[in-house]
DNA sequence: TTTAAAAATGACAAGGTTGTCATTGACAGC
DNA sequence: GCTGTCAATGACAACCTTGTCATTTTTAAA
């Protein structure tokens, strides 16, 4: 009359292997779960049993009782371009490392609290990565305390207390694409500005303006246009600021998906790159080196902030709840074709 | 002495609901399932309890109940580039509308098999969508046999007997891209290769040779070279081509991806897009429109792969199984600026 | 040796849901 | 009014694991 689910047919239980290694099915679950008050002898009794039987921890069971999943969610906003895509390569990564899973989630349109309490009912995650814009969003970050889910905002718009975030200097890593065009000899810089908003968009604004700043020049509202993130708004912004009366030698685009719009509209309007205009972009992902020609860039490492979101879910769950100190990776800047000294 | 769990911390369970609603939690599940037999009146009473409580089920004790998760995954091979993100898209626009979600994970290195396998076993997947190469990896696919998950092969290699795959018609598609070409008067086209053993990177082949057939043009091995579908074999293979002694006066690579380091070359070595030398790339992704000039190209709908794949796996769970008939999309030609009459 | 403390293990229940089977109620046909 | 049928609902167990607490075994100290 024991309980024993040894039908052929049926995977086996912990029962079955605390059958097969003579033991009660806790002290097999004390083995499965790592925990320390085993005898050696028993855990290799125990381990052996579950290779004999190819027995597979039911995740179902496991999480109804502890409450635990062992899975992680990354949840951005649809039509975002590359930028979550790298992130969840490298969230990826790491989660296999680590024997975790993850679920992709995307928030579209309205009702974005709905849809977050809604996934995060449905999926008792034990943490989960945001990218921006959702990152930033209120009510979506209430669902979170709501449900008690810890999470990492990667490149978020403003620091919260107690919270932890992860990115790069943005700031920083404008000045340097700046500095490198005053090197060039460049003076006049127009600039693509990101998305309204956005922390790491204004970043590289203030970067830019603190660069030319630093030599001298004086901040030029005509060489300052409005932009998204998108190839068209590089499109737009190459159009207005080569219509201008003194047009800029250089252009630096607030992301590669901008500077690859500035280029395709200074081909076709017979603008030479980089002999008569010099080009910058950020982020450094697959685009940067398709177009031609290829582009100086700041290189985000975006799979690694992917690694690293994931690594700090994990390891730190607690910690993460209540540190203040943002994790900043490094960035480099590539030095490509679309720019050139400032022709005499 | 009800077990009631209506301690405010906790989330209610359907018991609450059951007592809220004075109904057996049995009817309750009965609600949430959908399930026919309940009187309307009841269905109502039930639904009403749900709401004013927020009830939402525990997604481990249905799992562990019933033996479904609600939940997909999707299985792809590390850096094969946009293709599988953009499946991701629509894989997860799918999803949402049926109310299910998705696991992603990547397959890495050696053990294939191992890794599917523990995938499945951790996951409890309902059903799993994949992409080349990883839908041709026959240990793999044993792995989902011996887990008795469905799946869903996207534009794998060869159609397996009993199995369900979705894909588009590449033959087909190759031949278009060739007869526009023909059409504006060209009769020395390159061609630059996709994967060896992927399917669909074959059938463009054959449609590129039976297209030149069709107009009496026998195939000439010297504009045939391989490639990988990425940016740099479409540079090599451009390189290789325009050094022949008659170098073709367009040329059709197998991707966008490939295409685009034609262009590049193209660019740097001085040869005119399209003036000297007409380009086609395949897919139809973001970077047939950022690179220039813009791509004239197959679009592929990919982003309705994932949706489908998605939706044959949640609607015909059971004929997934032993459907014969693959689910062919179409597809369609984009004639963009990298294509022009051949000059006289 | 005896005793106390610590380590190792086990018995049992609980976690929230759905499947099985039983029960109740309504209604048609005689 | 009685019986048979079918629709609606409910009682209870089972799914598999882990937490709690009790019990047994081992080790160390006296």
């Amino acid at each position: 009359m024991k309980t024993s689910g040894k039908k052929p047919g049926n995977p086996p239980t912990i029962i079955d292997v605390a059958n097969e290694a003579g033991v009660s099915m806790k002290t097999v679950s004390r083995v499965i779960n790592n925990e320390v008050r085993v005898k050696e002898k028993t855990r290799e009794r125990v381990q052996s049993a579950i290779k004999r039987l190819g027995y597979q921890r039911n995740v179902f069971a496991r999480g109804l009782r502890a409450d635990r999943s062992l899975v992680l969610g990354l949840l951005y906003e649809t039509s975002q371009g590359d930028y979550p895509a790298d992130v969840l390569q490298g969230a990826l990564s790491e989660c296999r490392k680590k024997g975790y899973h993850l679920v992709v989630e995307t928030l579209h349109g309205p009702n974005k609290r709905q849809q977050a309490a809604r996934f995060l009912s449905q999926t008792r995650l034990d943490g989960v990565l945001m990218t921006p814009p959702v990152c930033d969003n209120a009510s979506v970050l209430k669902a979170f305390k709501e449900f008690d889910t810890p999470y990492v905002r990667i490149s978020p718009q403003k620091p919260r207390k107690n919270e932890c975030y992860i990115g790069i200097d943005d700031f920083a890593a404008a000045k340097e694409v700046i500095d490198h065009l005053i090197g060039l000899g460049h003076r006049r810089i127009g600039f693509i500005k990101g998305l309204d908003g956005h922390r790491a968009a204004g970043e590289r604004f203030s970067g830019y303006c603190s660069a030319l700043e630093d030599i001298g020049i004086q901040r030029d509202d005509s060489l300052i246009v409005s932009g998204n993130f998108n190839f068209e708004s590089g499109v737009e912004g190459a159009k207005t600021l080569l219509a201008t009366e003194y047009p800029p030698t250089a252009i630096f685009a607030a992301n590669d998906a901008a500077a690859a719009g500035v280029l395709s509209y200074a081909h076709s309007a017979g603008v030479s790159i980089p002999g008569d205009l010099s080009v910058c972009g950020f982020d450094g992902g697959a685009i940067s080196r398709m177009i031609w020609p290829s582009l100086t860039t700041i290189h985000q490492p975006i799979f690694l902030l992917g690694e690293s979101a994931v690594s700090l879910l994990i390891d730190n769950n607690e910690e993460v709840k209540k540190c203040n100190e943002p994790v900043i990776l490094p960035h480099k800047l590539i030095i490509s074709e679309s720019t050139a000294p400032l022709r005499s």
